[in-house]
DNA sequence: AAATTTTAGTTAAACGTTTAACCATATTTA
DNA sequence: TAAATATGGTTAAACGTTTAACTAAAATTT
């Protein structure tokens, strides 16, 4: 049978209470009986209870993980790269995290998730966009909350984001570089945080580039953000403007669109045309040519997540705090030198 | 302040032990007090302490799922699947998963994950392969155990795996159905059973189409399974033999490699020769011409191992048992008739 | 009608910890 | 030297459930 602490006293010759000190280093103990202690906890191989301990502290030492379903569904694993990234940090902190999905459309009638309303988690990470309802029912039970990859309306959360601006800087500001002049931009939906953003930085590039911003070069009137939606931007642009040399995509799969429809209408990736995208998703490695993109470090965004919550679970206290993590540049070979033709 | 079922006994005017009792319906309760007291849970909002149940039930209400570090990061989404699949079923069992990853070269003095340790699961997943010594060292904690996608030395648990003779045989069904004669065979490292499946499935199925097998089509003398070993055993396929019209790839990341050498040397597929893969990594629709396969459903896989596990969880007992999950051929764009040159 | 069984409920112990309150003994301070 | 404080430990209550053992009343059997 699995050792207690009672076992452990026993066996020391001491009072559960001092073992207790001895394992939370909570009251001096002297040296000795310390020692002995130790030894007899390692000698039974014992391990104090999780469920008695949550029961008396009212810690659990669980962290609840919440993202949509589509999120969890998705192929490319964007937000199941994130989930890694806090289990490193949970495991290493002593933690367990509990994955829950939600519906994207959750609504007054559903019901909570379940480590929320039997308190069984002791804070809680949000990864991507979610119903504002649920926010607003969530935050009624006063567990600490981190955002990651979300900005949520009410912002008094601490968040942790990528940083976009500085990605659409770097994107455009390497098609520049390669000699590039007309450089198209697509994205889904503006409206998202992501795409303005990532349109903001291709902006402030061709001016500090000083090259004129052509407003029938940006397509973002769409609500598709995926593969099929980039080959048909694709299509408007290369039809409409015989000048462009570059693409700039809002996330890679846009781009593989766009290098699809390319394909098809027999340009040259990067020869006739350089395309880059946003995310790597990686599976870069599959295409050929291999898609130079911005890097988003997803783990890093778990980890970062996860230390901000951890650090609050355990000074108690923190201050809302915003934390931008930086992206990268990844050249490959959809993006080359600029060639009149 | 979180009510308690104290709380709820006061309020309902009962004792706490049928408050206990209605919930757990393990006691018959008049339908009249029955009603009172489940009117006053949910007017209290009342849900019951998960820490004080396991306490005194000695169950967690949590499944560990344990896997190697490098399939937890594997960019295709191939474990996390998996993982899901238990996800969904637990959630609607009732139960968390607590995911934890391992080194693959785990040894005597690493220390077993935490959740064993402190006896914070009452069964446990294990996905792909991991080490013996590991299997051994958890088996001492006679913890109900169910494989998913590996088969332990020790051949008394309960598997979930896939059905790879049968996808071999359909994958090469679908070649020779297309006309096709001369098919090769690739795959990594013949010993394991997945490959040796695979290509008895191949095997069979030529037999049955009375078209000889020929071992100089047959190449698994890598321990490399990457899109770089498919794109070397291209090479070496169509070097040496000019007959070969059909590739089946052990698994999709080498068919990958095989369609990337094709396209380098101006063959084209499907038009001069037909490629099939093997797994469905989801990333086919990011291809061009997107790659036929045999699709693994992960997510079922997941699903049948927890279903597995949470039956031997509420019987207490059942039988070591073995389920074949089902493959299914993809038919995409880079399979096509024979067309004699 | 008496004896037995069933039904519906209560009481109290137990699960394995943490921690406030307490108590010696040894050490320091005035 | 007496009083105050520090050190190292113990005792016992508390956390919120489940469940075995018990009881009283109602229903059934003989």
């Amino acid at each position: 049978m699995k050792p207690t602490i009672k076992d452990i006293a026993n066996k020391a010759g001491v009072s559960i209470a001092t073992v207790s000190y001895v394992i939370n280093k909570t009251k001096p103990i002297s040296k000795e009986t310390k020692n002995r202690v130790e030894r007899t906890i390692k000698s039974l191989n014992y391990y104090p209870s999780k469920s008695a301990r949550s029961l008396v502290t009212g810690n659990t030492g669980n962290i609840g993980f919440i993202l949509t379903d589509d999120h969890f569904l998705r192929t490319e694993p964007f937000y199941t790269r994130i989930f890694l990234g806090t289990e490193f940090v949970a495991r290493s902190e002593g933690y367990y995290i509990l994955l829950t999905s939600i519906s994207p459309d959750f609504n007054e009638k559903d019901i909570l998730p379940r480590f929320i309303l039997n308190k069984s988690v002791d804070g809680i990470i949000i990864a991507g966009k979610i119903p504002h309802n649920l926010i607003e029912r969530i935050s009624s039970y006063k567990l600490p909350t981190v955002f990651v990859d979300y900005i949520p309306p009410t912002n008094s959360y601490p968040l942790v984001l990528i940083d976009n601006i500085q990605g659409g800087l770097l994107a455009t500001n390497h098609l520049i570089n390669l000699g590039h002049k007309n450089i198209a931009f697509i994205s889904g939906d503006i409206d998202h945080p992501s795409f303005s953003d990532r349109l903001n930085g291709y902006r402030q590039a061709l001016e500090y580039a000083k090259i004129p911003i052509k407003n029938n070069l940006i397509f973002t009137n769409t609500n598709y953000h995926g593969r099929q939606a980039g080959f048909i931007l694709a299509k408007k642009i290369f039809t409409g403007n015989k000048e462009v040399t570059a693409v700039f995509a809002g996330n890679d799969a846009m781009a593989i669109g766009v290098m699809h429809y390319l394909n098809k209408k027999g340009y040259k990736v990067p020869e006739d045309v350089s395309v880059i995208g946003f995310d790597d998703i990686e599976a870069d490695l599959l295409l050929d040519p291999s898609l130079s993109t911005i890097r988003v470090p997803k783990i890093e965004l778990g980890v970062e997540a996860l230390k901000l919550l951890v650090n609050t679970l355990k000074n108690k206290k923190s201050l809302p705090k915003k934390i931008l993590v930086p992206v990268e540049l990844m050249i490959r070979e959809s993006t080359s030198f600029y060639k009149p033709k």
